[in-house]
DNA sequence: TCGAACGTTCAGTATTTACAAAACATTCGT
DNA sequence: ACGAATGTTTTGTAAATACTGAACGTTCGA
């Protein structure tokens, strides 16, 4: 994001980048998406968000493909030949949040499995694990439910 | 987690570990709060966490502090002198999904500032930010019940 | 058919970072 | 007061990984 880019949009797409890196994912594929989100037109190419990003095509290609797989960012049907355009998924923040909720369900099993671990263990050295496993339950639950309102939210605009 | 432990404590803490990993911590600080989840006694010092782990003491010190920081373990008053006990911090998972809202809400301004940046742009596209936005605006509003819930939940048992 | 444009893949590099080993500080028992 | 036990901090290292550059394959236009 150096060429012909303001300041603040630089400042954005490396905000979106390091908010990525929080999240334990590549920061470049933060800086893509940020990329993506503010671009004109939305579809880009791969060789224009290295332009931008002055990143290498390697970078790019993989990073992309890491995207498209999170389901954050899609590719669209190019009507210019041998060029592939990509752009912001709609919907693909409740997809990310989807599978954060898949990361609390498998913890949900695993603290299922503690639990089984210690059944022959008294009943208030299972409180720490129980204490998960009711909260994750919970979350279970009523996450879903949020998530759908969110997606309902979307389509109804 | 090698020595005088079972198979399924041995891989239930590595799943920890694991978890930890791919929400971007240090595997070893998740194996730390593996096994201050089914320690018995639940409050374990440093050296006994090592030995359990086949560790090293720095390892387990630097990371055990970033637990403590993120709000998951606490030390305990020690009975025994120079020896710092730590234990699975009742209502820690409430505090991490916190966090995670936390990083929720960065994300929200930072798609404010996205928005503000485009507003000389045609409406159609900033709907890409637009959706994030509202997306982010609604978790903020609701996720907190959610977590309050949990939190009342957890406290009448 | 040749060359140019584009994307992918592969190999190499450089940076980060998780972890260990050692030196250090502190506290307590003797 | 000394030495042992414990935890901390610092330094070093090995491994992971993010990123680059170059080679490659493919497709299209001239």
């Amino acid at each position: 994001m150096v060429v012909n880019q303001s300041l603040e949009a630089m400042h954005f797409v490396e905000d979106i980048g390091l908010f990525f890196e929080q999240m334990g994912l590549p920061r470049m594929a933060g800086r893509i998406l940020g990329v993506l989100l503010i671009s004109d037109p939305p579809a880009q190419s791969i060789t224009e968000i290295c332009e931008k990003l002055q990143a290498s095509k390697s970078s790019i290609s993989i990073m992309a493909r890491l995207l498209v797989e999170r389901g954050l960012i899609e590719q669209v049907a190019s009507s210019v030949p041998r060029r592939d355009f990509y752009r912001f998924k709609p919907g693909g923040w409740i997809v990310y949040m989807r599978q954060w909720l898949g990361l609390i369900s498998a913890l949900h099993e695993i603290t299922e499995r503690g639990i089984s671990l210690m059944d022959s263990k008294p009943v208030e050295l299972r409180g720490r694990l129980q204490e998960a496993h009711d909260m994750f339950s919970y979350v279970e639950q009523e996450f879903p439910a949020l998530l759908d309102q969110l997606e309902n939210q979307r389509q109804n605009k």
